[in-house]
DNA sequence: AGATTGATTGTTCCT
DNA sequence: AGGAACAATCAATCT
């Protein structure tokens, strides 16, 4: 029933589908305003953000590390559904299994179960990734304005205390 | 000791 | 239309 999750994207601007599809009360007004701004700050990004450093680092596998620490300010990617339910999956996985701690093992699990839930039990992660997104598009258009405004304020007196 | 990998799917962007 | 790449996490592995 319901149509497949995996509408693909497009869900900026239809986004509610999703969401309204189990939970009707979310009306979609105000996302029309700022739907504008928001592609074009997002187009913005996506420069800055795909500038792949190709020297820097290039794994010979595809998910390449994380390298940890690269841009502070600039938003990373929200986790997906699947990460959310990997987050919840795992407590309930060590409690089961605490012989398993790595992730890895977790992972295949949770791959497995994953396809085993229905639209319906998935739906609720998606819509969190869904919000996680809105904001995400916010925190960038906020980053990017910032970065455009004046990225050479840098106020980074905390962090360079501790050392 | 620090950096990196490995594994999962989802989302996103570019070509 | 499809592929490439990255998102979190943590133990294990490598240098």
């Amino acid at each position: 029933m319901a149509k497949k999750a995996t509408k693909s994207r497009k869900s900026r601007s239809s986004s509610t589908t999703a969401a309204s599809a189990y939970n009707p009360s979310t009306p979609s007004n105000e996302v029309k305003s700022s739907e504008k701004m928001k592609r074009s700050a997002q187009q913005s990004v996506v420069s800055e953000r795909e500038k792949r450093p190709k020297s820097k680092s290039r794994p010979k596998s595809k998910q390449k590390k994380k390298k940890t620490k690269i841009d502070a300010k600039m938003p990373k990617k929200p986790p997906t559904a699947f990460f959310y339910f990997l987050e919840d999956f795992r407590k309930e996985f060590q409690e089961q299994n605490p012989d398993i701690k790595s992730m890895r093992d977790i992972g295949k699990a949770c791959g497995e179960k994953w396809k085993l839930m229905t639209y319906e039990e998935k739906v609720k992660y998606y819509d969190i990734a869904t919000e996680k997104r809105a904001e995400f598009d916010r925190a960038m258009a906020e980053y990017i304005r910032r970065k455009e405004s004046g990225e050479d304020q840098e106020t980074e007196d905390d962090s360079e205390f501790d050392e």
